[in-house]
DNA sequence: CGGTTCATGTCGCAC
DNA sequence: GTGCGACGTGAACCG
């Protein structure tokens, strides 16, 4: 089922990568390449030694040293594999639009094939989770709040929640599982804006930011609009 | 430099992947592997085949069969690895924060340990590249515009590009590389406001959000407050 | 398919 | 270290 090869030359391990992809397995590179990117950006990598996943789905991803981020990808498009001039070439093209990753290995060290899981995960811990908090707690939101529905659709986009305060005035809650900023709180003004302007003119309208914390340029953003913020966790 | 191993069993899958992150290497693993992730949120992914790349820098990502991102990681922390109850276990623990991942395999396929290149790529098309254009045709923004500043600091943040129109108001500018929505319309809007309660009462302040494309709410979002689109390249 | 928002976003930079 | 915004963001969800 996994199947490996140490230090193939460009032939073997183009024959290996294909004849892996063709199974509908995974192929795993190692070896110093060097990759060019042309498209939304243009970015490239000098040859260095990197590890390479070419997965079932044709996503590549090229992999240095450091970070959770590859240095190089591609996605959706097709990937052709080619040994030319002695050197491994992975060509992954999205066809219709002009992004373009081209990888070429100097050598390959190592390769491997095996055929990978496609499991989804549990989660938990997201913000629908704490949409379900405030809906049994509505009290985390304010005092008296009355939730009456989520994802209310506005002009500006759905509301998290939507109800009334204890003073009968609207409320509007936008939800963060974590600490928010200035986007946060604008995305908040826009969704009062927007049912200020829906609901009758002398509707009081209300928006409270739900979250863990808060930066200090967002609470004066949110207190500039007349808008709260009430922590959570 | 590049070492290998095929269907190792759990003590010797641990002492080669030790070593090899001892000697300041990367370590490849493909297996049959479960993961648990706690701390900002709980996430756990069934048993499976899976790539697991663990870089030098302590890096761990847990890929399957598809997509850019990868179905479980850890970063930043520090790793364990060790063999109990004849499985291979690698625990990533961010000593202070609570995010901790802990990858449990049931069997290690394969491993190998390689010695990663750590290079910087070379860039362009981002949205620095769009203000040098911006800068050198400002008729972009709109014809007569006048840059005279980037990054000038307001209370809200930096205006990517703050200039003067023909008619002599303030016009600030704000760059978006790609299809732009309503966040960026949000983001140019505080950008206005700040300039406008800043500089003396009477001057006229204008803002343009210069992008290749706008979304429909954007457009409107603009419109209600007074400020314009225009598109580039 | 486009539009919008969420994410264990990650990453880089400035203060 | 925190704050802030960009990213070839990616991925889900909904029309």
């Amino acid at each position: 089922m996994t199947r490996a090869l140490s230090a193939p030359d460009a032939d073997r391990a183009a024959a290996f990568a294909a004849d892996a992809r063709g199974d509908g397995l995974a192929v795993s590179l190692v070896g110093e390449c060097a990759t060019e990117f042309e498209g939304r950006a243009e970015r490239s990598l000098p040859a260095g030694v990197r590890s390479v996943l070419w997965k079932p789905d044709d996503t590549v991803l090229v992999h240095g040293a450091t970070g959770r981020d590859p240095d190089a990808w591609a996605t959706g498009g097709s990937v052709a594999v080619e040994a030319t001039d002695g050197r491994l070439e992975l060509r992954c093209g999205d066809g219709d639009a002009a992004d373009a990753l081209t990888v070429r290995f100097d050598s390959v060290q190592h390769a491997a094939a095996f055929d990978p899981a496609d499991a989804d995960a549990e989660v938990s811990g997201t913000e629908s989770d704490l949409k379900e908090r405030v809906l049994a707690d509505p009290d985390l939101v304010e005092p008296g709040f009355q939730p009456r529905s989520t994802e209310r659709e506005t002009p500006a986009g759905p509301v998290d929640v939507y109800g009334r305060g204890r003073d009968g005035a609207v409320v509007a809650v936008e939800l963060k599982a974590r600490r928010v900023g200035p986007a946060a709180a604008s995305q908040l003004e826009r969704y009062v804006n927007a049912l200020r302007r829906d609901l009758h003119a002398d509707a009081d309208v209300r928006g409270v930011l739900v979250a863990p914390e808060i930066t200090e340029k967002a609470r004066r953003l949110l207190a500039e609009n007349g808008l709260s913020f009430s922590p959570v966790e």
